[in-house]
DNA sequence: TTAAATTGAATTTAGTACAATTAATCACCA
DNA sequence: TGGTGATTAATTGTACTAAATTCAATTTAA
């Protein structure tokens, strides 16, 4: 034991978490590019799957992703023609987010996203619940 | 139940996994700010202050990282003194990466880091080493 | 000995993150 | 009621990170 085993990187809980989120967003990316989509893009969708109308604040908790990140995916989806951006009439601070025709139809090819990363991990039910319950510890959520 | 079930932001695993990964790495920046590095920096400097002389390609597959994000990260360190780069004799193709005298004095002033991030994740040990197990498991490292 | 295949790093381009700035709204009190 | 300062929200600028492509060195096989 001395004093710099806190540096040793085989005592971290940071760096594991750190490369295994970056190895499964690697594992998502062949599913993903089949629809044009990045990772932030795919959740950023399934939040509008789910709302078709939601403020850029509310995306920004939902995901924990601040403004300054949120406004260019934000603009390449609307590029894109998936969703529509605009200002709410009662506070024009608030930027408004809404779902195209096109958005709601690319929800059906995306069902073959969680399909095709089904396989990819490995972990038991019981070990996905308790990763599962952990990860939302940390982000400050009990579940 | 419905067919879209799969495609919820609540019944994905790799989303808390990526938020919460971005959550700790977010954490440790002020402290990491004193020391003037980033994340990824610091993770490569704690390879160094254990092996002081690795090549590019080692480095890259201890962190999970390609040579493609890690050439710029050990071009910044160069700059900063804290290693230095040069070609491998045996084979010209390798970059070895060697530790300097600025940078193993830095080890001492990152004592601190780990120190600062102690109270952050407010797991148990069991917790922790729960997580830990399951995050090496993804990865591919059964531990 | 040379051509093809492989390996490793660097470059290019795109995406993500943080800090500083700007615009809109709110709260307070004269 | 109207104005001033504080707050809130998004955008912009800059830096960092990631993936795909390119380029150079080496190895293998003919």
């Amino acid at each position: 034991m001395n004093k710099y085993d806190t540096l040793k990187l085989e005592n971290q809980l940071c760096f594991p978490l750190y490369a295994a989120s970056r190895e499964v967003v690697r594992k998502y990316k062949p599913s993903l590019d089949k629809i044009d989509l990045t990772y932030t893009q795919y959740i950023t969708m399934m939040v509008l799957w789910e709302r078709e109308e939601v403020t850029s604040k509310e995306l920004g908790s939902l995901l924990f992703l601040d403004s300054g990140t949120l406004t260019p995916v934000l603009k390449k989806l609307e590029e894109k023609g998936l969703l529509t951006r605009s200002r709410q009439a009662s506070d024009e601070r608030n930027l408004l987010v809404s779902i195209t025709e096109a958005g709601k139809a690319l929800r059906d090819e995306a069902l073959f996203v969680p399909e095709g990363m089904a396989g990819c991990l490995t972990l038991s039910p019981e070990e996905a619940a308790a990763l599962y319950r952990l990860l939302y510890h940390i982000l400050g959520k009990q579940v």
